[in-house]
RNA sequence: GCCCCCGUAGCUCAAUGGACAGAGCGCCAGACUUCUAAUCUGACGGUUGUGGGUUCGAGUCCCACCGGGGGUGCCA
């Protein structure tokens, strides 16, 4: 795999503000002390450079120094580099830096021959990450909220991809437990309808229109066998038969979204590999486990109540239904971070499960092993909005909106863009109807336009008997929205290095429309296929420029999940 | 009651403790005989919920309150 071995532009800076100061001090220009962090950032005024470091500010304390002053020294000992072209001291005490503009332009050659592999940094070090995410319980089709982890799960393993780990996606199915069997037995009632049998409906069963759908099938396929069936035996093989059919709805429907996964994992396979009695035995071992109650309560200092582990058999007789979520979410820990050895292993959970967190992360550290390895990544909850009113939604009534009724109605694309475009933090309202909406509304649109207008450019350019691969002397692009162009696609790895790191992919989509926004302009100012005598080189240039403009936003749309359509 | 998330322009939202808090949409005024107008340019728009505190510097950190959402021992 090929890598971007230029890394963060933005820690390159750092790094020479850090070896300026270490310079002045070697030269007795500033006193000592520690070296900071060089708090290196983007300009957010053109006045104020392509980077900024603040670093000075910080130092002033240290140094009994005005930071101005710092700043002044620091910038003398500041050694030469290619892609900088001037550097300021600037009152209160900044350092900013300008990118040299003929290292900027070479820059288009550079990102071209990176190609898709373009933004890909080295920061992970090759470090095994599982992202596990969606885990819908297998008793019913996929919902917006569900669809929201999916969208951010996948992002987040793109962008931890490109940023250097080896990642691994995988979706738990959680198969056992007291809500399949209800499961089952709401799919068998209703399948026993369908032969006309008058059977009785679960209490707290499922009600939506879908468990209909799977008696009837089933009714269908298999005839009165399982009505012929010892009832226990009988709500096992169905609920078994009814999770299939629900998993290849889910898989078809996420892979309509974009979304495959590598790893489908069941918990009765790792309970059947008896990862469950190891993680007992060993919660037991470390003094963490006491019984009362009938029950089997999980006890840690971090916690202020205890918390079930197996189930009273009073309240549950069945014993393969006792273990609860976290006795299994233990079993699972031990799978991912002992058996299968991920170095880091990160849930995306809804905000409905955020008080489980101290669980787990206790779970972790009674188990023996560092709870910083255990990742948690909470999204806030998603609001249907349609007609200026919102969608209530109730699963236990059957009454939801699926991936599949929204794929029908909005398309991927901006599902995954809408989904995409708030941080885990923020509370989503999904509007409907702007979602449907194909208009300037839209953001979704907007940046596969760009897209879809540098095909159109290409297209024209070839009819025109160019050759849009052909070297060019890229040090002719010189206006301002031509270098605005490469400035913006060199921030892509800083981008993948910010949302990696923080582990929020939210700033693709945002990136993406400042990318488009940047090449829009470029558009308006500088015409690319000439037909002038005299402006075949700067042709040729810019067809350089907007084709790895092209392919940068291939790149960012690819890492949000969504397509780059050549034609719009 | 306690815990978590949110409160920023009319609306939807950004902003790794740094400079004059930014986008999109909406509204208003403009731009297509030229590679796609799903585009662009300009204007308007703010006491960052309230009150304290920490800091050279706070939308960001701490405390208290107000408002909205989520959670809170044998549901998942």
């Amino acid at each position: 795999m090929r890598r971007d071995m230029s890394q963060v532009l933005c820690d390159q800076i750092a790094a020479l503000v850090l070896q300026a100061l270490d310079a002045a001090q070697s030269a007795g220009d500033l006193p000592p002390f520690p070296l900071p962090d060089p708090a290196v950032e983007r300009g957010r005024h053109e006045q104020h450079g392509d980077y900024a470091s603040s670093v000075c500010l910080k130092l002033a304390r240290e140094a009994r120094m005005n930071p101005l002053e710092i700043a002044q020294r620091a910038i003398a000992h500041l050694s030469p580099a290619p892609f900088v072209g001037r550097a300021e001291a600037v009152a209160p005490g900044y350092i900013n830096v300008w990118l040299d503009e003929d290292w900027l332009t070479s820059q288009v050659e550079r990102i071209l021959a990176a190609g898709s592999d373009f933004g890909r940094l080295d920061k992970g070090g090759g470090q095994r990450v599982q992202v596990e995410f969606v885990s819908a319980n297998p008793t019913g089709p996929l919902t917006i909220g569900s669809t929201r982890n999916a969208v951010l799960g996948d992002a987040l393993a793109s962008v931890l991809e490109a940023a250097g780990c080896q990642v691994e996606r995988e979706y738990y199915v959680n198969d056992a437990g007291s809500q399949i069997r209800r499961f089952g037995e709401s799919v068998l009632a209703r399948y026993a309808q369908a032969l006309g049998e008058a059977a009785p409906f679960p209490e707290d069963g499922y009600h939506g229109s879908y468990v209909l759908g799977l008696g009837r099938e089933l009714a269908e396929e298999a005839g009165r066998r399982y009505l012929e069936m010892e009832r226990v035996a009988a709500v096992h093989a169905v609920a078994a038969w009814a999770i299939g059919q629900i998993l290849i709805g889910v898989r078809r429907d996420l892979a309509e979204l974009g979304v495959e996964f590598d790893t489908w994992r069941h918990e009765q396979s790792f309970r059947a590999e008896g990862l469950l009695d190891q993680a007992l035995t060993r919660l037991r071992a470390g003094g963490y486990v006491v019984e009362y109650d009938g029950a089997t309560w999980f006890r840690h200092p971090d916690l202020e109540k205890d918390v079930v582990l197996i189930r009273s058999p009073q309240v549950i007789p069945e014993p393969a239904e006792r273990p609860t979520y976290l006795a299994s979410d233990a079993a699972y820990l031990l799978d991912k971070l002992v058996k299968r050895g991920f170095d880091r292993a990160i849930y995306v959970w809804g905000a409905d499960h955020h008080g489980d967190v101290p669980r787990l992360k206790a779970a972790a550290q009674a188990l023996g092993l560092d709870p910083e390895r255990a990742v948690l990544v909470i999204y806030q909850m998603v609001n249907l909005w349609q007609g200026g009113e919102e969608v209530r939604m109730s699963k236990r009534t059957g009454d939801f909106v699926t991936l599949r009724e929204l794929l029908e109605q909005v398309g991927p694309d901006p599902i995954r863009f809408m989904l995409l475009s708030r941080s885990a933090d923020s509370t989503i309202d999904f509007d409907l109807d702007l979602a449907v909406e194909q208009s300037d509304r839209n953001p979704v649109y907007y940046v596969q336009y760009a897209h879809a207008r540098i095909a159109s450019i290409l297209r024209h350019a070839q009819e025109e008997g160019w050759a849009v691969d052909a070297p060019a002397d890229l040090a002719l692009l010189h206006h301002p929205s031509e270098l605005g162009l490469v400035r913006k696609m060199l921030e892509l790895p800083e981008v993948i290095d910010l949302a990696a790191s923080q582990l929020s992919p939210h700033y693709l989509p945002f990136y993406a429309q400042e990318l488009a926004a940047v090449f829009h302009a470029f558009y308006r100012d500088c015409r690319v296929v000439s037909s002038e005598p005299g402006d075949e080189g700067l042709t040729r240039a810019r067809l350089r420029l907007v084709r790895a403009a092209q392919g940068v936003l291939a790149r960012v749309l690819a890492l949000m999940g969504m397509s780059a359509p050549e034609r719009m």
